[in-house]
DNA sequence: GTTGCTTATAATTTCCAAAATTGCTGAATC
DNA sequence: GATTCAGCAATTTTGGAAATTATAAGCAAC
């Protein structure tokens, strides 16, 4: 039996980011999917089958995936249906790029002007990132630190003044976020020689006593061992470079 | 009498960005017409209107509606339907100075890795630019410009070797057409007290003569002296700052 | 007058089935 | 053996009807 959206809302307390569709929600959900790695690269999503999977019609369904495809979290190829993207190289590389390019700058102008505000937010960000667990392997405990980790790098750029660099940081985030994951979900054994801790401890330190060049640097560097680490996984585990992207 | 798509394309020259789907053709058209300033800011954009207008089914139009919302060209609240977003200063002011954070970098790479068919590509987009009519009324004059306006931009970065600060440079370049247009449409008989063509011929010979630092000084300036006119405008013409966004 | 409630109306959102397209299989042909 | 071309099955795309939700209007109570 289905319940309206209104019905569900019932006795829940008003937060606005609730999903008001039912577009809306599979959109959410489809996309923690994508992002979490539950789909492989360049696998076909097929309509039946995805409609079965989350209990919706085909109009909300499709309204999800074509959302998801101008985030480039989704393929759709003509009249050949949708795909979650194969993953090369070069994506990996130019994703980490474009992200320092944006993110240098935004988190300038946060330093610049941050408040006391944005101060108490990105330590409270670091403090929940640094209490949550290190995610060596795939799992619930890892969705619960990818979280904390968008936060804080978030956090970071809050107070940069512009709905763009947000956004377009955000978008690119998620992409990246997408590449560390398959990294886990299809290679959990590979040894990381690196202390993630070690290094969103430099960026908050630089950036929470606003000295800009090294916040930027050691946020570049963050990103950049990370985009290695995949890249090297990606040469050893060809399955994820599929075919037709 | 309704044609399918493919018998639409009989004995056409095979071009491959041809629309493929009604929803693509759709998207286009709805496209153009809200860059063109076709509505005004902050109109609401109705299911069935819309659907006579296009002659199209409604889940086409709810898909073009559900792309252009991502890129910004559409806002829609939740049960409540698709809207033109009003413009703000800021919003101009957003968009021009993340759209120099990403153009700045696209364009230093472009000149450094730029090769013989860049040049040339660059070349004819600015002879076909200079070539055509000076934009000072609305009109079909202006749209033909407008898109060598775009190519001519868009040719400048086109080496840069990152498809995500292309896509995002070609986001936030329509963003801007789209300012830009709402001055034409809304304030047509602004004087303006500028030489387009001489900025475009600076940025171009700046960049043809490998001197990166010259040409990002020519291209920021140029895009902050169109910001700082549609800002201008916009003080003057309230109605385009609409309550709502 | 204003507020709160109920009803009527308009609009959006969703489901579903028909239409259109693509990919596949296998026979016929060169 | 390779190739072309039907016909068929699987899948996507589309249009309209049904369900849901928001908005406006009417009306009683304070």
């Amino acid at each position: 039996m289905k319940r309206s959206v209104t019905e569900a809302r019932r006795g829940q307390v008003a937060t606005d980011d609730l999903p008001r569709t039912v577009a809306e929600s599979t959109y959410q959900r489809l996309r923690q999917d994508i992002l979490w790695g539950r789909f492989a690269p360049g696998s076909p999503l097929r309509s039946d089958e995805l409609r079965s999977r989350y209990d919706v019609g085909i109009s909300p369904l499709r309204e999800a995936l074509t959302r998801l495809t101008s985030e480039r979290l989704v393929t759709s190829i003509g009249q050949r249906g949708f795909r979650i993207p194969a993953l090369t190289a070069y994506d990996v590389e130019d994703t980490t790029r474009t992200r320092i390019v944006i993110e240098r700058e935004a988190l300038a102008s946060s330093i610049e002007n941050g408040d006391i505000r944005w101060e108490t937010a990105v330590v409270a960000a670091f403090h929940a990132l640094s209490r949550n667990p290190i995610p060596n392997e795939s799992g619930p405990a890892t969705e619960g630190w990818s979280s904390c980790h968008r936060r804080f790098h978030m956090a970071l750029l809050s107070a940069c003044g512009s709905r763009w660099q947000m956004e377009l940081a955000e978008l690119l985030f998620d992409q990246a976020e997408r590449h560390r994951m398959l990294r886990v979900k299809f290679a959990p054994t590979e040894r990381l020689k690196r202390d993630t801790v070690r290094e969103h401890k430099q960026i908050f330190e630089a950036a929470l006593s606003r000295d800009i060049k090294a916040a930027q640097r050691a946020l570049e560097k963050h990103y950049l061992t990370t985009a290695k680490q995949v890249i090297a996984v990606l040469a050893r585990v060809p399955r994820l470079v599929h075919k037709r992207a």
